[in-house]
DNA sequence: GTAACCTAAATTGGCGCCAATTTTGGATAC
DNA sequence: GTATCCAAAATTGGCGCCAATTTAGGTTAC
């Protein structure tokens, strides 16, 4: 229980922080790649001051989410392939290398844990919107990786599939891939229970390639 | 030479921005783990305002370099040798993953490249700087690591190495041990010359581990 | 119709200022 | 000597304002 309350906790407070509601505009592609920011427009939309807006918006582009361009604003970084691809390479060798450490980890609550969040994320691509889709998805990946017992590496994986903009509207191009990625949450929980670490390597390395 | 012109020029860049200036004295062991970083402290020491001050602040904050307590300002901080260890752990599943792909792309310009930059390192062990000391490290892995062919996974590493404060003063605690991590990356050059990935990658690990 | 120019409007960037909060140091009580 | 209290000093946090820069739109020339 304390690990489902650690991760919702968080994330309730920082909901209210303007970083976060950009970001999440921006990952539900209402901001789309390519378009600028005006800070005037920000501090209207989202009810803030201007300091705030500039402060979200410097981290954003920290994150290299959005580009600053001096004297003239902030834009929303359009997608790289060579980036979205480099990123995935990246998440591959992580997710792949803890794979081990995931299957001798997972107890039977673990397991039940995965289990709901999978169901949970099924229940949001019949019924939820593409950010409720994207958090269910967020919240079980994190809780899977959490098996892995890097701590930061989980924080760090987190943060790089964000690098490209990982936004739903590009990452799941159609129902039928969404569905197939709630089936292959299901596939990783089957073959950790089964103490199958290559299943679950490859598994990992098909639902991070989409294919 | 491209590659060394785009690797001083942003660093000559960035050299004048307050937040490299705050985190060179950090891994520098001047603002030690635990110093509380007063604003205006930080006015007059860099001579900039107090936005670029805070700014500045919360970059590093946001790289958890520096933790920011409301109300009471920003402190750097305290060693954390979980977090150390995890983000060497990291560190050594993706430097090894690449360790194949470096040794395939190693042409004989890159190696000579990689070690000229060994050699400087030599130098400055010799007659640098503590900060030159790192600099002449990190130029050397970066080139090392370039030849992964994952840029992103550069910038990822270079970052990451920075999370856990791993300032040459805690990172190098005898004279004796920098000279080994000399030693060991004129090892990793031959290893990768004479095309040796297991070699490699074993040098790597002990590299990261500092053993 | 297109290009160049100019001006007003819009926006960004950054500084100064002050309210809010914390820290410091002295006075008082025990 | 130690603990508590209080006021002054120091610092942080954030807002308002305005200079600097860019954008947008109208006018003129070809």
């Amino acid at each position: 229980m304390a690990d489902v309350v650690m991760e919702e906790g968080p994330e309730a407070a920082e909901a209210r922080d303007v970083t976060d509601f950009i970001l999440q505009d921006i990952l539900a592609g209402v901001l789309l790649p390519g378009t600028w920011l005006k800070q005037i427009d920000l501090e209207r939309r989202y009810k803030c001051t201007r300091p705030e807006v500039r402060r979200a918006l410097d981290r954003l582009a920290q994150k290299r989410l959005v580009e600053h361009v001096p004297n003239r604003g902030y834009h929303v970084y359009e997608p790289d392939g060579r980036r979205a691809q480099e990123v995935s390479e990246i998440r591959i060798i992580l997710e792949t290398a803890i794979a081990a450490t995931i299957v001798s980890n997972a107890a039977a609550d673990e397991i039940a844990k995965l289990r709901k969040l999978a169901d949970h994320f099924d229940l949001m691509v019949l019924n939820g919107t593409m950010l409720e889709l994207y958090e269910a998805n967020l919240a079980f990946h994190r809780q899977l990786l959490t098996l892995g017992g890097n701590l930061e590496l989980v924080d760090l994986i987190t943060e790089i599939r964000q690098r490209t903009s990982s936004a739903p509207v590009s990452q799941w191009r159609t129902r039928a891939r969404v569905e197939q990625s709630g089936r292959e949450h299901h596939q990783m929980i089957d073959a950790i229970a089964a103490g199958d670490v290559e299943s679950l390597k490859a598994l990992v390395r098909q639902h991070i390639l989409q294919r």
